[in-house]
DNA sequence: GGTAGCGGCGGGCAAATTTCCCGTCTGTGA
DNA sequence: TCACAGACGGGAAATTTGCCCGCCGCTACC
């Protein structure tokens, strides 16, 4: 079988490397470029053509997603995998829409990855049990579920809104109106059914979109 | 040494009844009394007289702090006991600035209490050890320290605006306009150094202000 | 027994935002 | 080809925000 061409895409330059190594080890995997965000990722994939993305969605900024559909617009065949730390399938429900063809937990054992890498390769969908199992669970009728009526694009407001980013901030980020961010706050918020931003960022964290984590950072 | 009356505050019934049999068993205490809400403790109060007044401040709508107010303005030598389940120092320090006399954590040791009794009703102001050695280590000058700039007022109209209330609800719960609520939401932000209600509840969970128990709730 | 200061309350008012509703544009799938 | 959904953003009314002010009652200090 013929080498597996792959981009890597994370911002952690340290993970970058570390999976580097770890993908360069497959005799019949190469590494030939990797991104640091969702602008760079679109570069080098214009440039490289690469058999496989492996791409984290949580970056600063300029989200995965939105990467996602770029590079998927460019390239419609493009067989990007994501991998990344989220364990809410809300995540990889969107970003297989966004056109994803899977959804690796960084949880997930680095066999697993591996696994993945050639399943999309292969063009077949792959999920990490852990996703898998949980998407499963959700279809039997969640909370959760309310989540996944957000479209994408919604979908990637609301990541930079818990981030307590300004609309003009966000609308920067991604190059549209303010009036857009506005007016998709408030189709999330009635989509979501609360009624102020508090709420919602209760909300949030019920359904785990905010990382508990991030939020103590070292306060303690 | 004569029999100390106590009135007992607390938004649930088995709570109280707990900790009435607890308090009985004391030769020298006597609960004379008991009450679900602020109001019902400070008509309580009247009725009474009671030594020392022991009160859960967390209870829906009106809050132990507004009680406290109350009580000791109708009776400025009100010996009033906080026994609360926030380990938050700040809660201490509004509850004593309201007027309380003590602030015991409802984790302590039940002996704690008995002794708190005694102390509250000599007077002295007594602290549990855990809220004790929170406020000393606040006092060598810790983000938290910004919540303690806030009013009692402007710290209970966080509570119920962190509870999601809208202004207008939070207006009938206080009996005050919601143009003074606005007001003071905005003056909260203000000194919390906070734009956006995203940003505060963030910072709320940060400093703990809000239960993150209560958020997850039986989600998972 | 002033009087200075703080906290609670709430009016005023301009500026900003939110809340809806609408239309355009583009891609997609039947 | 036609319907439909999503992204984008304008318009306009309603509401909120940000900041100011003044009033009242209390405490403290001289």
């Amino acid at each position: 079988m013929a080498n597996i061409s792959v981009l890597l895409v994370d911002d952690h330059a340290i993970v970058r490397e570390g999976y580097r190594a770890l993908l360069q080890k497959q005799a019949n995997l190469e590494v030939v470029a990797d991104a640091h965000d969702g602008h760079d990722a679109y570069m080098q994939y214009k440039a490289f053509q690469p058999d496989v993305v492996v791409m984290d969605i949580s970056m600063p900024g300029q989200s995965g997603l939105e990467a996602i559909s770029r590079i998927r617009q460019y390239d419609s065949q493009a067989r990007i995998l994501v991998f990344s730390m989220h364990q809410n399938p809300s995540y990889a429900l969107q970003a297989t829409r966004a056109g994803a063809l899977g959804y690796i937990t960084k949880s997930s054992d680095p066999s697993l990855l591996i696994r993945a890498i050639v399943e999309v390769m292969d063009n077949k969908l792959s999920l990490s049990p852990d996703i898998a199992q949980a998407l499963a669970l959700e279809k039997l009728g969640h909370e959760q579920t309310r989540l996944d009526d957000l479209t994408v694009r919604e979908f990637e407001i609301l990541r930079l809104l818990l981030e307590a980013k300004s609309n003009q901030e966000i609308a920067d980020i991604l190059n549209i109106s303010p009036k857009t961010v506005s007016n998709s706050h408030y189709i999330i918020k009635r989509k979501l059914d609360v009624s102020s931003d508090i709420e919602l960022t209760r909300l949030a964290i019920r359904m785990k979109l905010l990382n508990l984590r991030d939020l103590i950072d070292e306060t303690e």
